[in-house]
DNA sequence: GCACGTGTATTGTTGTATTGATACACATGG
DNA sequence: CCATGTGTATCAATACAACAATACACGTGC
């Protein structure tokens, strides 16, 4: 993996970490992250983000805690064994469930009937 | 508009101010809250939601900075004349593309196809 | 063996954000 | 007039995120 396959963008109000923890999250879940792929080094992936080491070190740690990595002493951070391979398409819908609970509930206090929002939904994800 | 009408989460990420601030947005955008109608009091939506009040009233600046309100002095908070009635609905649907384009993006992550992602929007929205 | 690359613990600083407690100015409405 | 109701300015407390600069422990690989 390559550290410019990692998305970060410093002005959001999530912050840094959190991105990436999730961001990690979602790659091993969809299966573009393979059980035993290494991750790019804590310093690889700050160089080039420019932000600060530990911040990268902070997500590579809750994510080792969430059993999403694990280290591999002198190697580096690797996708835990255990994640065998992508999850279930139900699954990894259930992982999108509350941001479209969100998504719903905004629509409805703007009292948007379901079918443009599902159209522009569509069109966004290349349809 | 009575108190009851806001959704508030204490323990959510989003600050309480800015879940107030957008909400109103969508429901005065969606014609909920019709133009020149009185807003429950400060003191009300902090009480009914035990919140402190200056919470509020932080929300309401904002909001009338954005000219979503304006203050009839010694009354309270009125939606803004200006906001005649509903906006259209691509207009609307445009407050929701910062939140559809963060979805695509995730179920790309995931790689999930768009068709059970929009199935299960749909599902939510009521159908 | 040893230079190099891992991740990490530590300490301190900076900037920002959120919420809270209190007191105040002001207009209403009987 | 004055009690009551507006919103809000001010100050304080707290928490959090990110950065910076080190130093450390560990394993790899020539």
């Amino acid at each position: 993996m390559d550290a410019s396959l990692l998305t970060i963008q410093p002005n959001a109000p999530e912050p840094i970490y959190r991105q990436i923890v999730e961001q990690l999250r979602r790659l091993i879940a969809g299966g573009q992250l393979a059980a035993g792929e290494l991750l790019p080094s804590v310093r690889e992936v700050a160089g080039f983000h420019a932000i600060n080491p530990m911040t990268v070190s902070r997500a590579y740690g809750l994510a080792e805690a969430e059993g999403l990595l694990e280290r591999l002493r002198g190697k580096g951070m690797a996708v835990a064994a255990t994640r065998r391979a992508s999850q279930s398409e139900s699954q990894r819908l259930a992982l999108l469930e509350p941001q479209l609970l969100e998504l719903a509930r905004h629509a409805r206090e703007l009292e948007l009937p379901p079918d443009p929002v599902l159209r522009r939904l569509g069109k966004l994800m290349g349809d």
